[in-house]
DNA sequence: ACATTGACCTGAGAGC
DNA sequence: TGCTCTCAGGTCAATG
């Protein structure tokens, strides 16, 4: 699930529901999520504490604690979070709750266990050490500077667009709906693309995180002409009606019309 | 230095 | 029914 516009409206949600309280208690009920923080230190550090704001930066959500230090959110595979006053009978595989003054609470969820909460000081430093590329959404993105990025790469196109290093926040799903969109071919390199392709990636990268977020990354919501919709289902393209095609590239599914992204 | 692969986890669904 | 196998939208360390 959680790409950048899942991620965006974990935040929303968040932000709607879960500042400006108290926490009256935090309790980790899986270490393994955990990063360089102990379940006791974070505990005691998250107690009596209030959440102020909160930011993203690509997969990645920072909440600002008052008093000093941010909380730091990886979704994983299967992340999310859910606030509540009383427990759904059928929420799995809570991971940390968060029980607010109020009586509420906010619950971090991760089935498989490969998300992250940990603790950072500062999340400039935190992205700096993770050696994150720039924002796929950030403002400061401009043409010339995705150019540059995309450059000298070898391999393939998609995955280029799924390193987290060069750009942060795009993800399987999200890789194969900008190259729907542009019409290119996953696994043509980035070297050999010309600068009208290079510039329907950079435009289609921002529309298709854009309408994402807009359809709450609810397929059910998204325009008919996205790939998303159909990657699972008819499994035809929507534009062309040919068999969408499914195939491992760099290690992930990767699914795409090969009538429309034809290799050029 | 860069790109790709396998390991890390759990559970759902397919096939037998 | 129950077993085994494969696969899943994440990242990182090890390998080529």
């Amino acid at each position: 699930m959680p790409e950048l516009p899942d991620v965006e409206v974990f935040k929303r949600y968040l932000d709607a529901t879960s500042l400006h309280q108290r926490i009256g208690r935090a309790r980790v009920t899986s270490e393994k999520i955990l990063g360089r923080i102990s379940r006791r230190n974070l505990e005691r550090r998250l107690r009596g504490r209030q959440l102020r704001s909160s930011r993203r930066h690509g997969k990645y959500l920072f909440v600002d604690l008052d008093r000093g230090g941010w909380l730091v959110l990886h979704f994983g595979m299967t992340g999310f979070l859910r606030y509540f006053k009383h427990e759904p009978n059928d929420l799995q595989h809570v991971r940390m709750q968060l029980d607010f003054a109020n009586g509420y609470h906010l619950a971090y969820v991760c089935q498989r266990l490969l998300g992250l909460v940990d603790l950072a000081d500062d999340p400039e430093a935190f992205i700096k050490g993770r050696e994150l590329g720039i924002d796929a959404l950030s403002p400061q993105l401009d043409l010339e500077s995705f150019r540059r990025l995309l450059a000298g790469r070898r391999g393939t196109i998609k995955s280029a667009l799924m390193n987290q290093h060069v750009l942060a926040g795009i993800g399987n799903i999200y890789s194969d709906e900008i190259l729907f969109q542009a019409r290119v071919y996953p696994k043509a390199s980035p070297r050999r693309l010309g600068d009208r392709v290079i510039e329907d990636l950079f435009k289609q990268r921002r529309t298709a995180l854009e309408t994402a977020i807009r359809c709450r990354v609810d397929p059910e919501r998204f325009p008919d002409s996205y790939l998303l919709p159909h990657r699972d289902t008819d499994e035809r393209c929507p534009r062309c009606d040919a068999n969408l095609k499914r195939e491992k590239i760099s290690g992930r599914t990767c699914h795409y019309c090969p009538r429309c992204q034809r290799r050029r």
